[in-house]
DNA sequence: TAGTTAATTGTAATCGATTGCACGAATCTA
DNA sequence: TAGATTCGTGCAATCGATTACAATTAACTA
């Protein structure tokens, strides 16, 4: 006894028609006021449940979007995931996710997959591995509005929303340098991403503005893991002059470092100071409270949700939208002196 | 130009009919294969994508499923979800997330409209704060597939994949016994969800089952919360025979305990063990890493994914599988004494 | 009272793909 | 060569809801 109700099984019921019915049910003020109640009535008491499916069919909108990350439990991209999912659900879409693995091929697959699904929406993060960009032409092609945020691509016609990565490189080292670290080492990832390139500009920008000397030796591309962490500091205290500050684009690799650094008897913060980047939870968990850059996700989730939006209203016009948002420096012990 | 294909534009630049076009997509042996190259070549040419929502219309399978966590950017329920993603992927199925931040309201919410976008089934955690059970026997009576995992409420013909915590519980203490410790208390949470109690009946048969006394003092029902930890800990000293060990439901609390404790200057594992519940990412990196309970959240979403596909295909039968995973002991420094 | 007008409801097409049934043509059988 | 198969396509209904347009009825105007 499995009770799908349609408004044809309604209209069936009270005698009239299903064009009527769902007259009465959007409230249409053709109808009159007795029929509608009467038909409010029976839909609820045969339970009846729009199916969202023939509308969208009928309506060319799905009010799903697809959200594609490299994996969902990791927490910077579950909190964009959120902030998606909250500035959506209230207006009525629900949001689909895919995960890439970092994969290319994935990355293709997904798109597709959603365009198949009639998504009204993609947002996403680049996949570290993707090269091409034709997927992405192909999904603007069909119009439906795309969105990158965190890591993006050169597309015309992609809005994207980011954090100034320069400006916190920047941040991160001008903190390091007023709390009297002059030897910083900036430990990096792959530059295919435009981010770490960001990073370590502001980095070096900061390093000149202060008048200090860059080194290239300093700086070190690394993967984002614990053990890169303690593979750089081996390295970086073999050189002649070791630094007496780390900043890195990982927190992950952060944690490395301190943890070398640990072994090693180096002093944190008076003998060396430490920033990651992303705060991860675990940051502010340690026994000395890391210090890192915080990427506000939910927030950048939020504003992705909401340049989206624009998108579909405006949808003749093709507006690609640049947001910037500002990173927020997360003073710990890892980095404080005093 | 916005390049929608339908195939009835394949069929019209052909000249054939649409259903000749849908054949040959579909590999049907009724069709000369001279057409379905055609069919297949021009297809791509026009850059056809079959449009889902149609063919979930028609079918009434729209291959997606819905899944609803508290939230989503809590590790247990992202890795959960990856789980799923993962196993129902290949097979064709969309997931779409839904969040109640632990309300019954939004979980009803969120239920009708996952119901409403024609979900092939729907995988859930319930909320905390859920009392009623009208909605579920809502999504059995439309024939949806519902599955609980970790945190279920008793309703016929709903599956479960949970993990055995009165297992977990039961291990956690035999384990801190072992180490030595003879005064364990335990922080609990709301016993409103059955997960709660079943750790505290592992703990409590645990120590009766190896000669030790059980004492109502040392069982604190918590939030699950850092601060609830600090609190706890002063609580617990507060007693005339204050304990040596506690085994906590929350990583977050046993956080706070261990924080309180190296506060008070009490040495972690020497003179107090702790153990913890989730392993949340952040107590492997700790200084002290923290011992804790692993509830395989990946492995629950996988399986929960094969618990749902079994029940579409037996559409028929209604199978009503209880799947209990075994939890892992991942035992680490502060509970280590040797 | 004939003719208008307004208020409701019905008719039928539409969204895109699938599929049972029917039909024409080509091939085969005896 | 007449009759039976086989093969390849077309026709039209279907999934569920929406919506121009048409039609019906009742109420109103002059």
């Amino acid at each position: 006894m499995s009770e799908k109700t349609t408004i044809y099984d309604i209209a069936k019921a009270l005698n009239v028609t299903a064009a009527t019915v769902s007259r009465a049910l959007n409230n249409n003020p053709k109808i009159s006021a007795a029929t509608r109640k009467l038909v409010m009535e029976t839909a609820a008491k045969m339970n009846y449940k729009q199916n969202k499916l023939a509308l969208a069919l009928k309506s060319g909108k799905s009010n799903n979007v697809g959200v594609i990350v490299p994996y969902i439990d990791r927490n910077f991209f579950s909190a964009i995931i959120r902030g998606i999912e909250e500035e959506l659900y209230p207006l009525g879409y629900h949001v689909i996710i895919c995960q890439t693995h970092e994969e290319e091929s994935a990355e293709v697959d997904n798109i597709n997959a959603l365009l198949n699904a009639q998504v009204d929406g993609i947002l996403m993060s680049v996949s570290k591995l993707t090269t091409q960009t034709s997927h992405f032409e192909h999904v603007l092609n069909k119009d439906v509005p795309l969105v990158f945020f965190d890591r993006k691509k050169d597309v015309k016609g992609v809005s994207t929303v980011t954090i100034d990565d320069y400006q916190a490189g920047y941040n991160a080292t001008k903190h390091l340098i007023e709390q009297g670290c002059s030897k910083i080492a900036h430990l990096s990832g792959d530059w295919a991403l435009e981010i770490y390139q960001n990073r370590y500009k502001g980095y070096k920008q900061a390093l000149l503005d202060h008048g200090l000397e860059f080194n290239e030796d300093y700086v070190i591309k690394t993967k984002s893991d614990i053990k890169a962490g303690h593979k750089s500091v081996e390295t970086l205290l073999a050189l002649d002059t070791p630094p007496d500050a780390i900043f890195s684009s990982s927190d992950y690799v952060a944690l490395g470092v301190i943890q070398e650094l640990k072994k090693r008897g180096i002093r944190i913060p008076e003998d060396f100071c430490v920033i990651g980047f992303s705060n991860e939870p675990f940051t502010k968990f340690m026994e000395l409270s890391m210090s890192t850059v915080d990427q506000l996700p939910v927030e950048m989730g939020k504003m992705s949700a909401k340049v989206f939006l624009e998108q579909v209203k405006e949808s003749s016009v093709k507006i690609e939208k640049k947001v910037v948002l500002a990173p927020s420096l997360k003073i710990r012990a890892t980095s404080t002196k005093k």
